[in-house]
DNA sequence: TGTACATCAGTGAACGCGCGTTCACTGATGTAC
DNA sequence: TGTACATCAGTGAACGCGCGTTCACTGATGTAC
């Protein structure tokens, strides 16, 4: 409504980024308008560019955003196998299959990232390198670049698991994939972990 | 342009349908417009509901009849491993990766399929149960509803990896995941086939 | 310290455009006589 | 066998609607004097 500090332009900003993160996970990019997407930030749609350049520039600062924090919040748990357990535990239940907008933004979007142009391509490499990256370090701390590749196909397993769980309309073979593939992940983490 | 007996409108539904998949899976399915589907097929957009009742319909039809299509083409390749292993090399090859329009649906479509309508998700589960049978079938020929859940966790990495292969800008590693996703993938069904 | 002014985040209407769907119409066909 | 007619796949314009983006305007703020 009116001129403020620099910090309130770039809270508003930030408002904007994290409420978009969630309704781009949950309705899909393409299916989240600008209007909807700032009326969730409790502003209207011409506020938009003011903030930015594009919907496609919002699109690679939310994801951006997103990952950055998974990464943190990875990087908050138990340190060595716990944490990683936990997080295998948490990535594959009911719970974030049924609730996308608060979960990850790959298991919601990658096939919609895959379509993207290269800018949002390149918001999602990195943070997904960070993201990789962090678990990476759990499993060779020496020498995390050695298993980036193998970690991140484990990822790719956990996120299609998600993704093929959230899709089927039987709800007991949907769950029986989730508990297949938690398992698969553990143990497939724990064989990169003995041969370090 | 005319009546034509029964089978030349049946014929024209299924160039539809066909050319539909496609572009599906190329620009994903909200970015398919009607009137760009049937342009595809040769056709003007007020023809569309002499065949379907809805997008929704075509978007089930379409998914149904691909998914069919891979089975088919999955039951043609040679019996037991061979055949396997080629099905897994083809999935992950680079070749997939850069045609999705000739490709998976899955490896497409999945997580927009996620957020489809009930009658979508159905033809979706249906589709892929008679595409993991068949692979179930070959690794345990005498009871492959035993090995479905694993069969279609295994399936999830190798889609997961393509999505992510697509995703990533950074080529080399795009390209270092669905080689370690081949070797993650033939393991995985070997160990399956050694426990039967 | 008090007043005049420049700034600019935010408003809300409007832009052209493509969406899914509807509809009056066309005209080659298969059928009835 | 030849002619009149009913059928209906396909045409193309139009429907209301939401999209991403632009823009003239507002008004509370921080700043200059």
């Amino acid at each position: 409504v009116a001129r403020y500090g620099k910090e309130q332009k770039h809270a508003t900003r930030q408002r904007i980024v994290e409420s978009a993160g969630r309704r781009f996970k949950r309705d899909g990019i393409d299916n989240s308008g600008v209007a909807a997407l700032m009326a969730d930030a409790g502003l209207t749609n011409g506020a938009f560019y003011a903030h930015f350049a594009s919907k496609d520039d919002l699109v690679a600062t939310a994801l951006a955003d997103q990952l950055r924090a998974q990464a943190e919040h990875l990087r908050a748990l138990p340190p060595g196998n716990p944490g990683l357990e936990q997080f295998v535990r948490w990535y594959l239940s009911v719970e974030h299959r049924d609730a996308p907008e608060d979960g990850c933004p790959s298991a919601a979007l990658l096939d919609e990232i895959g379509r993207s142009q290269p800018s949002i391509k390149e918001a999602f490499t990195d943070g997904s390198l960070l993201y990789a990256d962090e678990l990476a370090a759990r499993l060779a701390p020496e020498d995390p670049l050695s298993v980036r590749a193998q970690v991140l196909t484990v990822f790719a397993m956990m996120l299609g698991a998600v993704q093929l769980s959230r899709a089927l309309a039987d709800r007991r073979l949907a769950d029986e994939i989730l508990e297949e593939a938690i398992e698969s992940a553990l143990a497939q983490f724990g064989a990169l972990n003995q041969s370090r």
